[in-house]
RNA sequence: UGCCUCGUGGUGUAAUGGUAGCACCGCAGAUUCUGAUUCUGCUUGUUGGGGUUCGAGUCCCUGCGAGGCAACCA
């Protein structure tokens, strides 16, 4: 984030330069409690708590809790959780206990003083129009509107109808709060914008205190402005609403309502960039929540969702997802981020980072026939690419399991691992000599026959000769029964909305789950939850963080190794 | 057919009037006790047409294409 000049970051830097921030840059991120954060989100967490970062300033988090009919307090908690655990944490006042942490709905008894300003300077009235009836008044894009019948109620009796509105004297959808701009503005949002409307349940965290409950345009500027925000970003679609933002800023100036910092009066300003898509996959709440409810996956922590909390069962790393953010880029042009991106950025911090271990996911037994003693102890690093990291001993024995796709009776051309009449490498044991195999009644292979080579303990052969293959192993006797969660993309189809928001659970990929029961070294029982490791050649797996436990370890594939083995090639 | 925004390799993103670069993906090759990692090399690009300029991805006009906006959602 520090070198990316991207246009957001050029736009605060003149804004800093010119003074405007009264010597702090404060953004915000303010997501509404009605689910779980996803990468998309991350995205934006990492740009606005990135900006206010990069520029020495406060990034406040906000729950823009305006809608009480979705929200929840489990949201609120997990979403604070998530953004904790990428690494980020709020500061600035806040509204309460809690540094750097605001709730919009705090915020309710201003707005609601505001609204009343608004009525008294005559530049908002109630309105009785039905949903239907304000839908037909207010026109389309091409056409201009015409004005509500109780556009130019005097202000004592707007005042009278919304004090009564917000003592619950009206049913939800009798009378609303609008502004009084524009009818004949050709963006819609000047169209005389509703600002409050009634709503008659119980808010999550105010309980039944307020049945009106602000509206976004109205309740976001106002926050921002309140809290003395100087940088507002959001996504695209709020490029259009824009003006109305700017419009509410400009009311709460005249009503001297700015906060003032080092001397300069703070004028909130929105921008607004692409937000984040990623191919095969859906990042829509909605869409999301219908997977959750619907059980097709396990939950929002299923490790195949796009949430905060399903990649991080599913093994990612804060960092590793910082880093995709960081890389995907800002701009204002709608894209389609590859899922190949994100699984590098994992791959190159595991590789790093992650011990290596041995397992085994589809297991077929090999006997070693001329095996002529106790259990050889094999040793071998953690980390090739950390020598600090140490070496861990592994035991060896005359029955190992290997994975059936190291085999072939009949090897194809280029296949350099186990076959009959072949050599291969035993990681960090051996040289075995494959002599054949049994067959169970199926003519599925049941078992794998050979020797090992006595001189080339260790690995290398004593007289210099060249093994091409190495493949893992996991002893019979120590070895440890394991599940091992094999997971990959949730839909087949690169734009599973391609047919519409309908459509997308057509395109679940059927085999985006396969639980297999392998076996591990015996130091993987012992894993803590949530631990992440490197299977040597087959891929980075995670100790699940709600199933794994010692007597029964459970690992989810966070990624494949990149392999460039073709077969058949 | 109103208003707003955006068009750079397969993907993402730089170049802010001066050599179109970087990363991912892909493809070769080298190294390798992980067909991983590492290293080297390669393929592929400025939406069309005009104009301004010594010089245009960049500025202007125009066409084409994509997206957003018509919830009392955010």
């Amino acid at each position: 984030m520090d070198t990316a000049r991207h246009f957001l970051r050029q736009w605060i830097e003149k804004d800093v330069a010119a003074g405007t921030t009264g010597g702090k840059v404060v953004t915000r991120f303010p997501p509404e409690p009605n689910g779980y954060i996803h990468i998309g989100h991350a995205k934006a967490v990492c740009v606005d708590f990135g900006m206010a970062e990069a520029f020495g300033g406060e990034c406040h988090l906000r729950l823009d809790d305006t809608n009480p009919a979705k929200e929840s307090d489990e949201y609120a908690e997990n979403i604070k959780k998530d953004i904790r655990w990428l690494g980020f944490q709020w500061s600035g006042e806040g509204d309460g206990a809690e540094a750097g942490f605001y709730n919009a709905s705090n915020m309710f008894d201003k707005m609601y003083e505001i609204a009343e300003n608004l009525i008294r300077a005559g530049q908002a009235y109630c309105c009785n129009l039905t949903q239907e009836e304000w839908k037909e008044y207010r026109g389309v894009p091409e056409r201009p509107g015409r004005p509500s019948p109780s556009r130019d109620t005097p202000p004592e009796r707007n005042l009278e109808i919304f004090r009564a509105m917000r003592d619950g004297k009206y049913a939800d959808g009798e009378w609303c709060l609008r502004a009084k701009i524009d009818m004949a503005s050709p963006n819609i949002h000047f169209r005389d914008p509703v600002l409050y409307r009634i709503r008659h349940v119980a808010h999550y965290h105010l309980g039944e205190k307020w049945c009106i409950y602000p509206m976004y345009d109205f309740a976001h500027p106002i926050e921002d402005a309140l809290e003395g925000v100087t940088h507002s970003m959001c996504t695209l679609e709020f490029e259009v609403h824009r003006p109305l933002y700017d419009w509410v800023v400009d009311r709460l100036d005249e009503m001297g309502l700015l906060v003032e910092r080092g001397g300069v009066k703070i004028r909130p300003q929105q921008r607004e960039f692409a937000r984040l898509n990623i191919t095969h996959t859906v990042m829509s709440k909605r869409l999301l929540l219908q997977l959750v409810t619907e059980k097709r996956v396990a939950g929002w922590d299923d490790p195949r969702m796009p949430t905060v909390c399903g990649m991080r069962r599913r093994g990612y790393t804060p960092a590793a997802i910082r880093e995709f953010c960081e890389r995907v880029g800002v701009s204002k042009v709608e894209s389609e981020s590859d899922p190949a991106l994100l699984e590098w950025c994992v791959r190159e911090e595991l590789n790093r980072t992650a011990l290596r271990r041995m397992a085994v996911i589809d297991p077929v037994k090999v006997v070693i026939d001329n095996w002529d003693g106790p259990a050889h102890d094999v040793v071998l690093p953690n980390n090739p690419t950390d020598e600090a990291a140490g070496t861990r001993t592994i035991p060896f024995g005359r029955e190992i399991w290997i994975e059936r796709a190291d085999f072939m009776e009949t090897p194809e051309k280029k296949f350099f691992r186990m076959f009959p009449g072949g050599e291969v490498r035993l990681r960090g044991a051996c040289i075995f000599k494959c002599t054949g195999c049994v067959k169970d009644a199926d003519g599925r292979i049941a078992e794998i026959h050979g020797t090992w080579d006595k001189e080339s303990w260790g690995g290398n052969a004593s007289d210099g000769r060249k093994v091409k293959g190495t493949i893992h192993w996991v002893d019979c006797a120590t070895g440890v029964k394991a599940e091992v969660r094999l997971y990959e993309r949730l839909f087949t189809e690169k734009d599973p909305m391609k047919d519409g928001p309908e459509g997308f659970l057509k395109f679940m990929n059927p085999e985006s789950l396969k639980v297999v029961t392998g076996y591990v070294e015996p130091l993987l029982a012992s894993a803590a939850n949530g631990e992440r490791f490197q299977f040597e050649r087959l891929g980075y797996f995670v100790a699940d963080e709600k199933d794994h436990s010692p007597s029964a370890p459970v690992f989810n594939r966070t990624v494949s190794l990149k392999d460039s083995f073709k077969p058949g090639a």
